[in-house]
DNA sequence: TATAAAACCCCTATTTTCAGGGATGTTAGT
DNA sequence: ACTAACATCCCTGAAAATAGGGGTTTTATA
């Protein structure tokens, strides 16, 4: 019996290299793909009983998304997997995808057979992370462990962005309707929570933890 | 007779589908693929004779990236064009290509029909860019043309980015065997010419910029 | 060779930030 | 009930940044 499986990605190009890949393989029936998670989600829900064994999704997409695709997938039916093919690297990305319980991560530029083999270690019942992968997420962990240490509490937080914002120690107190030395104290903490210098150490902090854009 | 076509791409599964796509296509022949930009730098070198009539490349590879071998070809054979496939679509990277002279750039999520035509369109002698590539390029000269009114000196520059990197005026002074009254009067300008307010905005400004890291 | 732009320097006065203290009330968890 | 963390506020003195002026000299270039 063949494994049911469907695959959105919104580069034309590579679903059909990926198709390509998959057709040659006989044990593997691939019912659906799109460009988007909508049109996938869309159809889970007019096929509520089919079989799926696996969705093979992209993260970004337009529309909807992989990790989005990936809770609708799993709400329907817990047995039915998930495996992200991507380009994205990034351990804040890893990372949600791991927290959103996705059952394997391969990126883009993977060999043919790591692609395959991933398919089966996770229809097989597995987790399937490439080495690569793994190895950005461990890193991230351990490097968190330093930062963690460096905890902002809400207020901080709310100062900080301000601070960023090129805001004044009196113009910040007046929006938060608070003293001027209430700022003064919350931006001398930071400094030396942050182990900064001055304004702009807080500024580059503040855009490092994306507590404002660019 | 066949036109002959090079493939360099670090994504296997893309280009595996860039091949199922060009391999049902009678008029092309496919030397080679790589993925990387040096193993094709190496074939051209070997078979300096060989007719290649079109490389299809990606920006980010490992070893060489595209532009470094859309170099190496255009310096080999000048009637050898160039295709660009990527998944970059940032506005200083499509200015790169440009100005670099590659023949045609379409987006990794383009269609079939829009790859082939692009192919089609180059090996005829023109350039093919596609229409969001080509939107990106404009309106990107367009906010240019606003941001080019403010343009830093070199002084400028080295001033506001110790400014990023912390430094005090008297620090940036001393750095640059400077009175501080100059790095002050740097300051002052850079406030009044990029339109910010204080050392934060400064900050952000670099970091925009990049004349500083995160 | 004008002349504009860049690089450099100085001054005053005010505001803001930084560094160092200390303090109180509330909240949440042990 | 105790304690730690948080949020809030205050003070002083020094250092730095900001806002407003003013300059000269060097360099590129039209």
């Amino acid at each position: 019996m063949k494994y049911n499986l469907i695959i959105a990605d919104d580069h034309k190009m590579f679903l059909d290299g990926l198709l390509s890949i998959l057709n040659s393989e006989k044990d593997y029936n691939i019912l659906l793909t799109a460009k988007d998670g909508k049109h996938i989600a869309k159809y889970l829900e007019i096929n509520p009983d089919e079989k799926i064994d696996l969705i093979i999704t992209d993260i970004s997409m337009p529309e909807m998304d992989g990790i989005s695709l990936n809770k609708i997938v799993k709400e329907r039916n817990k047995s039915t997997k998930t495996l992200v093919v991507s380009m994205h690297t990034d351990a804040e990305m890893i990372d949600n995808l791991i927290e959103h319980d996705v059952d394997g991560y391969v990126p883009k530029n993977a060999e043919k057979e790591e692609l395959l083999k991933a398919i089966k270690t996770i229809l097989g019942g597995e987790k399937y992370f490439s080495k690569e992968i793994k190895n950005i997420y461990l890193e991230n962990k351990f490097s968190k462990k330093k930062q963690e240490e460096i905890k902002l509490t809400q207020r901080e937080i709310d100062v900080i962005t301000l601070i960023a914002q090129e805001f004044t120690t009196q113009e910040i107190a007046d929006q938060l309707f608070l003293s001027k030395h209430t700022i003064e104290s919350y931006r001398k903490n930071l400094i030396a929570k942050l182990n900064v210098r001055n304004l702009a150490g807080l500024t580059k902090y503040a855009i490092k933890m994306k507590y404002i854009k660019s």
